[in-house]
DNA sequence: GATGAGACTTGAACCGGTACAAATAGCAGG
DNA sequence: CCTGCTATTTGTACCGGTTCAAGTCTCATC
């Protein structure tokens, strides 16, 4: 294998100094014709076309792509098999396409994920959960622009989340209109190796303390418009589940979740299921057990993936935008300029898994 | 902004060399440990956690990363949105995973996209079309690896594909098998704005010397198979059309393929569409037209999303290992050594579209 | 106290470009 | 033919690390 031409070679072959190659590639004007056909003629002929990446990167350039980083414990996998990372990455992957950047996707499950944003070549980048901020370390904080998904970390960090206290309102809302006054939820868990936690009412409740604040927040939203028709959220039966994704290994952990609620709440009428497509698991559930759905249980769900349209019945849920999330996101690393916290509303879409309670 | 520090600034905080500072985070067990102890302390004071990997970069290091190429006139969007792209990358993500590196996505639709490859800081490639071998400048050829998906590149250069020719076999002769003797061929045009072209017996053959070798090999299959019950297939309806995939827009070409074939070949019993998904859309217009699938006509497919098998009726098709064709990719390009071409089996996945013809 | 082997450190080169001030070339005008 | 300017070119200093041959220290040994 040849030893690649280097600017340093084109310039000695075409008698001329490195500056004037590196002008020929990049300021073409500045360079006399017949010098620079001399230039291009010798770097034809050593087969350069235009230098290595490298050194322009090193050299105070910037490295033309964002990384992204995969939501805790997850890799890189999941930006090809999760409805909403889909979604979401092709929002950000039109907007890099605009910018003509590209795409890093950074691996490393676990531990090993913070080496890899630290090696990461890359512009800025995007976490998809608030406990990634940790790991990139103050050096590279102070460079690199940043953008955290689905949470608020104060008014000094770049993110974009969505309504997730409204989205639950107009969740219950939808319900309560409906005449629902017996519910049940299903919530999420953060741990993927815990199993379901089962809250009784007269127990002990979910605490708000750990997890995500988005989980809370829909918690907090279903909590305040049933107290409006004087519901206390203590009184409603709540299972926390890991899991969700219907394509993924996890949905096992959400089929679970909903047996336990389905067990433990039977005298509900409406299911409020707060973690993404884990109203599928409800369905599933429902099914099982012979319980039609919307007939003897309505269920409502958190996020869209198109999949929710196709389920049996089409499911009634809080669609989070979540392809312009992406491209927001995008739009704030390459945009740049002061701290944005952008907060994107969700809308109810009404479909066949919600009616009235049986009487 | 505070200028964040650097090796130099660790060094001089703690009355070292540069290179003691570096051995410090790379070889610690060469640095006395008081010694280390003190750079530690002053890299701490500083903010300084383990260097910039430009400069690793530049000194000769691994970008760390792998360029993936979107194929043809795509963007990068099609990864996350092309059920086949999502598979395939799933399978390069497993193994980038267990490397350690991270996966570029390369931008730039058309023109732009040389650029983009060329300023990308990586490994090396897996590009998705053998046109994009042309991208990839002659002096970095000479340094970085590539893969060609889906094409021979000859024997210098790696590739992965599968067995188009034998995939187009099997499902020829399954249909031979059931008994079908008259068909209808849809097939593959790599123009995007060309509307479908449509060729009768007796008149002009689709020709095999532009587009993409695979779809030769899938037409050249099926022409084999036909050999061996006497029937040419130059007396076989061929519809050529450019997309499939049926999430994106690029559907509509196929629909309209299948239309313009459905009108052309009414008297065939059994459909061969040999482009990714094309059998959706034969499908599609079929229950537009009240054609009855497979009781009127029998439809096979090529390539195997997970969608497929959810088709009403599930469509019988020739699955390629997507996930694996990634894996292999992947590992060419990390394992190195002497050029490969691998060529994966396909085989036939037998549901509900195809059934004897009707007497 | 001198000697030699090992264990640490360090200076300087290098990776492959870019940027900018200083030097030189080219040319019109006097 | 010299002057003054502008248009090109060039030398050189980085960018931020890694590497390695060449010191310098330590300390056991004689």
């Amino acid at each position: 294998m040849i030893q690649p031409a280097r600017l340093t070679d084109v310039a000695r072959a075409a008698g001329v100094s490195k500056a004037t190659v590196s002008n020929v590639f990049n300021w073409p004007d500045r360079v006399r014709p017949e010098v620079r056909l001399r230039v291009e003629e010798a770097a034809r002929r050593l087969g350069y076309s235009g230098g290595d990446p490298k050194g322009r990167l090193l050299s105070g350039g910037r490295a033309n792509a964002i990384g992204i980083v995969p939501p805790g414990a997850f890799g890189i996998g999941i930006a090809f098999t999760h409805p909403y990372m889909r979604d979401f990455l092709t929002g950000v992957a039109e907007v890099c396409e605009d910018y003509g950047a590209a795409m890093h996707l950074v691996s490393g499950v676990g531990g090993k994920k913070a080496r890899s944003i630290r090696n990461a070549l890359v512009d800025g980048f995007i976490l998809n959960s608030l406990a990634e901020v940790d790991l990139i370390e103050p050096a590279r904080r102070q460079k690199l622009p940043f953008v955290v998904m689905d949470a608020d970390g104060g008014p000094q960090i770049n993110s974009v989340r969505i309504d997730d206290r409204d989205g639950a309102r107009q969740a219950a809302q939808h319900l309560v209109d409906l005449g629902h006054r017996r519910f049940a939820i299903l919530s999420v868990l953060r741990q993927s190796d815990s199993p379901p936690i089962l809250h009784l009412p007269g127990g002990a409740r979910p605490r708000l303390d750990s997890g995500y604040p988005s989980d809370w927040e829909r918690l907090a939203g279903v909590a305040e418009v049933l107290a409006g028709v004087g519901i206390s959220i203590n009184d409603v039966p709540i299972v926390e589940v890991f899991g969700g994704s219907a394509d993924t290994p996890s949905f096992g952990g959400a089929l679970a979740g909903a047996a336990l609620l389905l067990d433990n709440a039977p005298q509900a009428t409406a299911v409020l299921a707060l973690g993404d497509t884990q109203d599928l698991a409800v369905l599933a559930e429902a099914r099982r057990r012979n319980i039609a759905v919307p007939r003897d249980l309505s269920v409502v769900g958190f996020d869209d993936p198109p999949q929710l349209a196709l389920a049996d019945p089409p499911l009634t849920t809080i669609a989070q935008p979540s392809v312009e999330k992406g491209r927001v996101a995008a739009r704030i690393l390459f945009e740049g300029g002061s701290p944005r916290q952008v907060i994107l509303p969700v809308r109810l879409v009404i479909r066949n898994s919600t009616a009235p309670p049986r009487r």
